[in-house]
RNA sequence: UGGCCCGUGGUGCAAUUGGUAGCACGCCUGACUCUGGAUCAGGAAGUUCUAGGUUCGAGUCCUAGCGGGCCAGCCA
């Protein structure tokens, strides 16, 4: 059987390059390409994207190339961004999704010194010069989007000149922002990129890896080619918004005279119900939106994982998503479906009450239990059984009992037998109310004979229940989340509030934190084969799927809901309420 | 008003490179079921952005238009 991980999916646009380059012997046969993340954040989803696409080609052409992988590679060529935890917390997380770039862990500052002697190149062929404009000056020269832009003032000095003072900006001998080296192209270009860009600015800075030795930083465009370049990269694969930096990453190499990869575009991911700009996460952290990078309601890696989401079913969504060239939006039902499809199949069953209800079995002896026969998973028999302890008193879930049930709720209701999931059929008999008239006990008498689940005289029940023994049950707090904003598109605002903000579909619900769960005392007993990441994922009979929060004791354990199972019943009565449909 | 890139069911992708569209998610039915889960079967849903053109034949090629994205950091 095909699973989900070698289930083929059709080539895309990358996929027919490299397969074309392989026929025509472009590049010798090889397929090297990298994921070049900038340290100055925390990677999401978007980026799990790209971190498949890169190793996944490495990975899949790795019999039909004479040479196949995906580096890791810093863009750290910005030190008033970037810092050490960010280098550690990318390659957490790169591995965590299941992927190893072996020895080929490099960074763009390894390549400082290289990239300085291809400056001073460059100025000896005249191709690039030292600019006293100051970052206004510069821009007042770019001219605009329509019209052409005017040359600096600086751009015919002598070779010599530009050396000495190219020298002394290494040196250190100016202030921050007083000058810059700069190729020398076209100021009259039409994609504004080419109008003599920047390659190097002065910036007094620590840099995380190079400490103090250099005070002048190459700019990405000046960095980016040349380090694919250092490292014979045939594919380099990065977003659409670095098409209109391709013709100056072909400048460069050619200018240069270097090997020249190919640069190759595709659309980066959206998702709905979520945003995955590094400026709005970053909001929705520090204004206390969310708990922190890790919140498991954000997109970022190290959420989804708090969250519960496994690689397998991040890398399976991954590739079904598609690469393509234009932007889209995938909806979050996708990423929940690949979720739930991995998990049905791994994940131990468990019986878990969040909200309950007591339920007094009047004829059960008191005093008494009975340790029935559960099957640990459906899906896989190899997972067992476990025996779960059954009493006089347990807890059932509030929303299965309803005094007066509404039209297809086939649960508990009074008068109305069910089955007790592994138990016993029992018939609700007496509800006991308190003052305020809210249901806080359901009395019922159970038959004997349904031991197991099954009644003899083949009658049937319309409902399976899930239950706790009262006096047994683990106390667990359970968090149960939702999508992180109220709209697909958080950016569509009301007609009555046009004015506000895409904060303002926040979702009021997207947490809730029940406490005095009660988790079937022999939950841990249910574990499955363990799970790689250490992680402990679980599915709530009829709940969801569910991890184990790093914030558990054993006394008492924390659950973070990572998707709910499909409920048909949450439908129905959706579709009853009024003003519905 | 400039340049570049891009338009296929609600959503995301396919279509053997010119032979009148197929898959998945979602949605709706039904079957089965000790999870209202899973599974299985079926259904609704597309003027392939529009208009011309080439061709026996166009989602694929050409032209124009319309719509969307990106670009005026000493960010990446």
């Amino acid at each position: 059987m095909a699973t989900p991980e070698s289930e083929p999916v059709r080539t895309n646009f990358i996929e027919d390059i490299i397969n074309d380059d392989l026929r025509t012997g472009k590049w010798d046969g090889r397929v090297i390409t990298r994921f070049p993340p900038e340290p100055n954040g925390y990677l999401h989803i978007g980026h799990a994207k790209s971190i498949c696409l890169n190793f996944g080609l490495a990975l899949q052409y790795q019999d039909r190339a004479t040479e196949a992988r995906c580096h890791l590679r810093f863009d750290d060529t910005n030190p008033t961004k970037e810092e050490q935890e960010y280098i550690d917390s990318i390659k957490e997380d790169v591995r965590w999704l299941g992927f190893d770039w072996g020895r080929h862990e490099y960074y763009a500052s390894d390549y400082f010194e290289q990239l300085y002697e291809w400056a001073v190149q460059l100025i000896r062929d005249g191709l690039a010069y030292v600019c006293d404009l100051d970052a206004e000056g510069i821009r007042q020269h770019r001219g605009t989007l329509t019209s052409p832009g005017r040359n600096s003032p600086h751009r015919d000095r002598g070779i010599e000149e530009n050396l000495a003072l190219f020298e002394r900006m290494k040196a250190g001998e100016f202030p921050d922002g007083s000058r810059t080296l700069r190729a020398k192209i076209d100021m009259a270009s039409p994609n504004l990129n080419l109008r003599d860009p920047v390659m190097y600015r002065i910036l007094h800075a620590t840099h995380p890896r190079t400490g103090d030795a250099w005070c002048i930083y190459p700019m990405y465009d000046f960095t980016h080619g040349q380090s694919d370049s250092i490292e014979r990269i045939t594919h380099s694969i990065c977003t659409l918004e670095f098409e209109n930096h391709r013709p100056l990453y072909d400048w460069f190499c050619e200018a240069l005279k270097i090997y020249h990869p190919q640069q190759i575009e595709f659309a980066r991911l959206n998702l709905t119900y979520t945003v995955m700009s590094k400026r709005r996460l970053l909001e929705l952290v520090r204004g206390g939106y969310v708990g922190g990078w890790n919140d498991p309601r954000l997109p970022t890696i190290g959420g989804m994982r708090r969250r519960g989401y496994t690689p397998e079913a991040i890398r399976h969504f991954c590739r079904r998503i598609g690469v393509n060239k234009f932007d889209s939006t995938i909806d979050v039902a996708l990423l929940e479906y690949c979720v739930r499809e991995d998990l049905n199949r791994r994940a131990p069953r468990v019986m878990a009450v969040l909200r309950p209800l007591k339920v007094v079995i009047t004829n059960y002896p008191e005093g008494q239990v009975e340790h029935l026969e559960a099957v640990n998973n459906p899906e896989d028999p190899a997972m067992g059984t476990r025996q779960v302890p059954f009493t006089r008193e347990l807890y059932i879930e509030q929303d299965d009992f309803r005094e007066e049930p509404p039209p297809k709720f086939h649960r508990l209701s009074p008068g109305r037998e069910v089955r007790l999931r592994y138990a016993y059929f029992i018939t609700c008999q007496e509800v006991v109310k308190d003052a305020a008239g809210q249901v806080v006990e359901v009395r019922c008498t159970y038959d004997p004979a349904t031991r197991g689940g099954d009644a003899p005289d083949g009658r049937k029940v319309k409902a399976t229940l899930h239950w706790v023994a009262a006096e047994h049950a683990q106390d667990a707090e359970v968090r149960l989340y939702d999508h992180l904003f109220s709209k697909p598109d958080p950016d569509e605002m009301d007609a009555d509030k046009p004015d506000a903000n895409w904060l303002a579909n926040l979702n009021p619900a997207s947490l809730e934190v029940l406490s005095g769960c009660k988790i079937e005392p022999t939950w841990r007993e249910a574990r499955g084969p363990d799970w790689p990441d250490g992680i402990a994922r679980v599915q709530f009979e009829r709940h969801g799927y569910f991890c184990v929060d790093r914030d558990s004791s054993s006394a008492k354990p924390v659950f973070n809901r990572t998707v709910t199972l499909r409920d048909s019943w949450a439908k129905i009565e959706k579709s009853q309420s009024p003003g519905k449909r």
